[in-house]
RNA sequence: GCAGGCGUAGUGUAGUCUGGCAGCACAAGGGCCUUCCAAGCCCUUAGCCCGGGUUCAAAUCCCGGCGCCUGCACCA
């Protein structure tokens, strides 16, 4: 019990934020049950997000599946990048990654399928390194979770809910009335099967993920909300450890300008969250640590017991997971970039002259022609050679022209590149946990410094007495703010002191104390955690006294 | 996945070596008391991770599994 982590797991469990999954089956490695308390307080942090990126930045959400075919997996490369092969040793069991064992003979051992990877053991007579035996065949063991759909239709567990955002770009951006840049918001559950969970929270099978993919148009410089200046601690991935402001760092291109703005509403948000913003910093990915998909991550880490950990991840996606559904989709997800005036421009055209054509090639005419259109030519006229279908057809300078016109363009299509903050939400629910512990130093009880918009409970309510109608007043106080949606609850147990520690024990920020006074003038005493200071306050008033702090407008000082 | 350590009420632990009625503290529930920070007293609930083996007898010894912790590997 002398660690933190272990007095965060022991409050989790006794008071019901969150424990290890199917206990009663001795538990499951890498998933993790909200209990109570947790699944409150893993909504208000949801709500907050919602408030903090998609409200304030006018995003779109979208909700979309958690299983997807294997063709989106396919085209986003999780399904090659994903994937290990791995061969046991037959006498002592051992499994070894493939890629480092036969990296020695072949230069390009990710590419290899489990046939190629098993004569290449066999040719090279590879052994067991650990102790000479012989290798069994080679399996597969996918970071994903992978499941049927319909009989024999592969699926697969989504690893990130960012490619249900992907796929859906063409429609949302016309919902969004073709308007760059456009940032796409989705919160859901995603999987990855990790080969070794432990940190309890910290690394979970199946977790909870806010996401944003802001679609932005790589040649218009930056067109997004003005960078608050905030003051980063930045950790570059050419070891240089630094502090910059937002500001600075986009101008100076240290970082990505929307990277830049995203770290500092990021910095905005943990400081509501409760996370101690001092011990926050960014560090940039080396660029053999970056994603397959990913020219520039940067990863925001919290300072925990056990050293940074990771809590989001902004990356910089390029044009990867457009042109890739594209491709594998065969659907144009392009957008379209209007000029500012309309250009004329000239364009010599092949026209396929059809009473040639058609003579000579019959059925296989507009095919041909068809072909020849979407041809760009230089120079002079002179027999073409063009390949259809896989047949190649040689075309006389007689049977097309060649026709100089001017078009109005009025813009162009491209790919949008995409800015991806990806939050992970369990993460920040343990952060939070951490950074709010404390120990009162009399008398060591435990208290989680909530931030009150957090605070799965926001008061709790006690009658001094249990006796001469205080129980009953207070009750009624309870339904009173129970019916104006302020979570609460009501204890009569023990002495108040004991009532005191058991709601700070669950970061309840306020404690409303119904006494003998309480019966002449209808006002109640309100107590502050961590102060422990008391106000009197009119019942009347009480709602409205815990809803302004709660919404940062009025201290605790200022009574109505 | 490997190696080592560990697994006893809700939580923390004693007991395991040397097999023989599973104990303590806190928490929780009930009661008495109590005029604002874990007071006190009485009562109650509640446990040997799972499965197999050895034995008259297993929390204890043996085997297998699961989980947790630490290190290695992994971490898109």
């Amino acid at each position: 019990m002398e660690n933190l982590r272990s007095k965060i797991n022991d409050v989790a469990k006794r008071r019901g934020f969150y424990w290890n999954s199917y206990d009663i089956y001795g538990g499951l490695g890498g998933f993790y049950d909200y209990g109570p308390l947790g699944s409150l307080m893993k909504k208000n942090i949801v709500d907050l997000w919602l408030k903090e990126f998609v409200y304030h930045d006018g995003l779109i959400l979208v909700d979309t599946p958690i299983i997807g075919p294997e063709i989106v997996y396919r085209a986003s490369g999780h399904l090659d990048k994903f994937t290990d092969y791995m061969v046991r040793c037959k006498s002592c069991g051992h499994a070894f990654r493939v890629d480092e064992l036969i990296d020695k003979y072949v230069e390009t051992p990710d590419a290899l399928s489990p046939d190629e990877i098993e004569r290449i053991i066999e040719t090279y007579n590879i052994k067991c390194p650990d102790c000479g035996g012989e290798l069994g065949h080679v399996e597969e063991f996918h970071l994903m979770f992978s499941t049927n759909i319909d009989l024999g239709k592969k699926g697969f567990l989504r690893p990130e809910t960012a490619q249900g955002i992907f796929v859906n770009f063409s429609n949302l951006y016309r919902i969004n009335r073709e308007k760059l840049p456009m940032g796409v918001a989705q919160i859901g559950r995603a999987f990855r099967n990790e080969i070794s969970p432990r940190q309890g929270m910290l690394r979970l099978r199946e977790f909870n993920m806010a996401e944003i993919e802001l679609f932005v148009d790589p040649e218009s410089g930056y067109k997004w909300r003005e960078i608050p200046e905030r003051m980063l601690h930045a950790l570059r991935n050419d070891g240089r450890d630094i502090k910059i402001s937002s500001v600075e760092a986009c101008k100076n291109e240290v970082i990505n300008c929307y990277i830049s703005y995203y770290m500092a509403r990021i910095i905005d948000f943990l400081q509501k969250l409760g996370i101690d913003t001092e011990r926050v910093r960014f560090r940039e990915h080396h660029p053999e640590e970056l994603a397959h998909y990913s020219t520039e991550t940067w990863d925001c880490e919290v300072l925990l017991s056990k050293g940074w950990m990771e809590v989001i991840g902004i990356s910089y996606r390029g044009a990867y997971d457009l042109s890739h559904h594209m491709d594998y989709s065969g659907q144009d997800t392009r957008a379209f970039r209007r000029y500012q005036d309309e250009r004329k421009i000239k364009i010599e055209r092949i026209v396929p002259r059809m009473e040639i054509l058609g003579p000579k090639f019959k059925a296989n005419a507009q095919k041909i022609a068809k072909k020849l259109e979407e041809m760009e030519m230089e120079g002079d006229k002179r027999p073409l050679e063009i390949e259809v279908e896989g047949k190649k057809y040689r075309i006389p300078p007689d049977a097309y022209d060649l026709v100089v016109e001017e078009v109005k363009v009025s813009g162009e299509r491209f790919i949008p590149h995409v800015v991806e903050p990806s939050f992970g939400i369990d993460r920040l629910f343990y952060a939070i946990l951490e950074h709010s512990y404390y120990e009162r130093e009399d008398s060591k009880y435990k208290v989680l410094r909530f931030n009150p918009i957090i605070a799965p409970v926001k008061a709790g309510v006690f009658p001094l007495m249990s006796k001469d109608g205080l129980d009953v007043l207070a009750k009624q106080v309870l339904s009173f703010l129970r019916e104006k949606g302020v979570n609460a609850y009501y204890d009569e147990s023990g002495s108040i002191g004991r009532r005191y520690a058991r709601a700070d024990e669950i970061g309840t920020p306020f404690c409303v104390t119904v006494d003998y006074q309480t019966k002449e003038d209808s006002t109640v005493t309100v107590r502050e955690r961590d102060s422990t200071e008391q106000v009197r306050v009119k019942i009347s008033h009480l709602v409205e006294f815990i809803r302004n702090i709660i919404e940062e407008k009025r201290g605790f000082k200022d009574v109505p």
